[in-house]
DNA sequence: CTATTATTTCAATAATTCTTGAAATTCCAG
DNA sequence: CTGGAATTTCAAGAATTATTGAAATAATAG
């Protein structure tokens, strides 16, 4: 396996990015392969395109497979095992949406959350409790409402996103009607 | 300066995690320091209540200026600087958002469209183009949307946030609103 | 100006992370 | 089973990144 010029610049870029996104060069580099590949590819292939070691691809396709974001097949009458990117994007999104929510936002949340069962005396420690506060305020409801759209199909997301800043509008058109229907009924 | 055990579980956490958010140990710390703290610090003080090296401390708050996530004070009659995380956390939330796109994703979305200006001959290059297409087309649409959002004002998402998976019934609404209207229009 | 304090830069070294080849393990065809 | 191919693990070395103290620079009070 040879990559072409053209796949070696989109290859590179992801590799050098790597480090940016949490991830190293190789793993960078392996998963560009294998999203620009319309077939499935073995680890000896990657290890042939990308020139660098076998154990290397091995490691690389573990934590790949960690991060959910390739998936394992195999081919009739060939025993090794074959890697490939999901074909649908947005299923890409969605799955590094929720992992690096598990990584980069869920211990934090754990933390925030035990800060709030405190009772602290002091003024210090109450403001910064306080902060806490709207730290996790604001993280559950960024993540709540992620967690919403992933429910939604792919169209109303996509409508959502086309609408743009038109969104405000419908909003202000649903609170004048919510609060026409509860006029008579307790706020909260 | 001294922190606090309730701080202090805080702060460590935040230099842990930074890691996994593409900053450092020490970065992390200096900032969860200043977001618990009711009055801007100067460096001294920073330095006394992490522990670390002044040198460090400059390097930490240089890069939290980087990221435009502390703010320079002065006191009068003294002249050191001090420093602060903003009091409003929806401002934080905004330049964070900017700045890892500015860093994550628009280097990325510059690649991808370099790639589109190609005319590859070779079919597996024709896919990978239809990749890159596809993921530029993905990411364009992600990041537009989120530039509208920034624009609209904090109450507006709040109510769209608050609203969750209800947003589907009104896109629906909107859509078939949108669908009367243009019946005798040419689509596009 | 000058002395003193505040801050930054920089080169060294400490710490961490990445990459590799060799060895160990797993897997399966025969 | 057994032998060889496929894959993983692991320890060592390479590369990168973080941290520090010392020196240089900047800022300002007197």
């Amino acid at each position: 396996m040879q990559v072409t010029d053209f796949q070696q610049a989109f290859i590179l870029h992801f590799g050098e990015m790597g480090s940016r996104w949490g991830i190293n060069r190789t793993v960078g580099q392996i998963y560009a392969l294998l999203f620009v590949s319309e077939e499935p590819l073995n680890a000896e292939q990657i290890t042939e395109a990308l020139g660098m070691s076998r154990s290397n691809v091995s490691m690389g396709l573990k934590e790949l497979q960690s991060w959910r974001l390739v998936q394992r097949t195999h081919r009739p009458g060939d025993r090794r095992e074959y890697f490939a990117a999901p074909e649908d994007i947005w299923e890409i999104l969605r799955i590094l949406v929720e992992e690096r929510r598990k990584r980069e936002i869920d211990p934090t949340l754990s933390m925030l959350r035990q800060a709030q069962l405190d009772k602290p005396e002091a003024a210090a420690d109450r403001y910064a409790q306080a902060r806490m506060q709207e730290m996790l305020d604001l993280i559950e409801l960024v993540t709540g409402w992620l967690d919403e759209l992933q429910q939604l199909d792919q169209d109303t997301v996509l409508q959502l996103m086309k609408l743009g800043g038109g969104v405000k509008k419908l909003v202000a058109a649903k609170q004048r009607l919510a609060g026409k229907s509860r006029r008579n009924a307790k706020t909260h």
